[in-house]
DNA sequence: AAACTATATGAAAAATCATTCATATATTTG
DNA sequence: CAAATATATGAATGATTTTTCATATAGTTT
């Protein structure tokens, strides 16, 4: 008697998961995610750097988490810093992290 | 300072989130998911029924949940049976589904 | 064994998505 | 205003994925 949600649900969820199911996206969320909870944003060019990615792929998937709500932006001058909107996403990725952690033991 | 994880550690967590970023294969985990944490268990054809969607998608699918090793499956005669084969996974659908519910909230 | 039922599978078609390249925009500095 | 810098964007490409259709397989019943 397990309830599967209405579709306009299952439509939200599914492309939640797909934003996040990206590994480009991946690395940009974690590179706002913060070591001690605190507030943390970047530019552009950081993310970029840290991430490995190039410039204009970065860009682009800024915008796809932007548009999801994942995470937003704050200009200055020339530079664009953007940080995390989103707390549930910082446990979403954990969750799957952990889960992988743990798999890999056995 | 953000650490990013590896390239194999992200690489696996965008294969198990890509697994879970699609409507049908997001049905089916709901169906087998239990009211009351009790082992639950479904053959093909009910899935099929609660799901709605064809029963050749439907298998196509349940292949790609069992490949990432999220469901497992017992046969008996003619019917298979499945069920959720990893914790793991109703977390992260539920970290998503409270996500969305909040989102509307505002 | 033939007919039937439940499930799986391969190939093809349709859709979607990540990535690159070239270029545009916006801001700052000389 | 010209040059330089940071970021964004549109179009094209290639890759991957979802879905369907037709058919195969395996177990059951008569």
């Amino acid at each position: 008697m397990s309830r599967i949600p209405n579709e306009e649900l299952i439509d939200k969820m599914e492309a939640m998961l797909n934003v996040a199911s990206d590994s480009t996206r991946l690395k940009i969320l974690y590179s706002l995610f913060s070591k001690d909870n605190q507030y943390i944003e970047k530019s552009v060019s950081e993310i970029v750097e840290e991430v490995g990615a190039s410039q204009s792929l970065v860009s682009h998937q800024l915008k796809v988490l932007k548009d999801a709500k994942l995470i937003d932006c704050r200009k200055e001058g020339l530079r664009v810093y953007y940080y995390l909107a989103d707390e549930h996403v910082y446990q979403l990725v954990m969750v799957v992290e952990e889960h992988i952690l743990e798999m890999e033991k056995e």
